[in-house]
DNA sequence: CTCCTTTTAGAGAGGTCTCTCTAAAAAGAG
DNA sequence: CTCTTTTTAGAGAGACCTCTCTAAAAGGAG
């Protein structure tokens, strides 16, 4: 039914995928993207109705490749494994995913967010939810005594993502691979911050 | 001896400051920082002979006014202490400054750096030439036994620059303020990663 | 085959931006 | 005052981008 395509979405994503990690969400323009899967732009609109879809289209897809492996990690039965696990898996993914980690370094506001079709924008909001509620629960498992919940929530959030992408964004910003040294580090670091302490002051 | 200026270079950069506080680097076009100073384009290109020469007075603003303050703490005799100090002193910069903050939290080029005019180049290699000596000197202060000099280097950065930035990323970016509660992780934070530890696998 | 649907193909309007260029305004030096 | 220098002022060329719109291509259903 229908002329078969010749430039699938998947096609479309994948060239504004590899601009946007070359050159940030400013490198992905209509004529890029076209230009650089060597179809018209008129196949592109066809596609997406307008330049803020395809940049949704493009970081939603990031995104939920990264949140995939990072629930797993997350779910772990033990708090402070699953803490020291997550922060691993941010460094082993964005290791094997480096044009992709190199666009999560961005927001999701440098992709246009506010402009997103609506059914995106539901989508990133969601996503987001899920991941954060998983964060939560470890966080309260690692919540020391008399520690306000929000405050361990937040020692969490920097240990587990926060620092990884850091570190993440120290070697991929300076063009170079994720080397397998940072990924003990990570786990180290957040081991260190998420570890109760003997007693001290 | 000629007309005085009805705009001046610092009124300029303020306008262009403001533009990339809020929208990034690509809100600071010519023509928005015109408008956005009420000043024509031909002011603007009679300070600045381009576009990149404007990015790079903006980058360098903020960085310059970063590494003042950065240059002392990172020059405390005790290598510990100046760590922490560091990393508190980030903080309290972003808080004061969150409009150069949010300039800060992108790369250089982000800002173009490829494109800027010689000098200007020069005067971002020798500031970060400087802050990155002083940071390997407190680097050589907490190497453990054994610990490559590099590797060393990588867990002070990391907890001295990087961690607090990603602090300071995760309010800003929201669109907050930067707490006090804030300063105190950050503090906390670098010395748990660079204290030394009792004895452990 | 003919119809129907999907997709490619790209011209072109309308907008914004960078940068150049000319002209005039403004104040001090003499 | 006139001369000189600095700065404002903004028109306009040329590039690029977004998005619309029309027309044609191409395969499956009947």
């Amino acid at each position: 039914m229908g002329r078969p395509a010749r430039f699938s979405t998947d096609d479309l994503v994948a060239a504004a995928v590899a601009l946007a990690a070359e050159g940030g969400p400013a490198a992905v323009t209509m004529a890029a993207v076209a230009r650089a899967a060597g179809a018209p732009s008129g196949s592109l609109y066809h596609r997406f109705p307008n330049r803020p879809a395809l940049l949704a289209a493009v970081w939603l897809h990031a995104l939920e490749s990264f949140q995939e492996g990072c629930r797993a990690a997350l779910s772990a039965p033990r708090p402070l494994a699953a803490a020291v696990d997550t922060a691993r898996y941010v460094l082993e993914w964005s290791g094997a995913h480096p044009d992709l980690a190199r666009i999560l370094l961005y927001r999701s506001a440098d992709f246009d967010e506010p402009a997103w079709p609506a059914t995106d924008r539901a989508r990133l909001g969601s996503a987001n939810a899920e991941v954060g509620s998983l964060l939560a629960a470890v966080a309260r498992g690692l919540r020391e005594p008399g520690e306000p919940e929000d405050r361990a929530m937040e020692r969490v959030a920097l240990a587990v993502v926060e620092l990884p992408l850091a570190l993440v964004r120290r070697h991929l910003r300076g063009g170079r691979d994720v080397p397998e040294d940072a990924v003990r580090l990570a786990a180290d670091s957040a081991e260190r911050l998420l570890a109760p302490r003997p007693a001290t002051g």
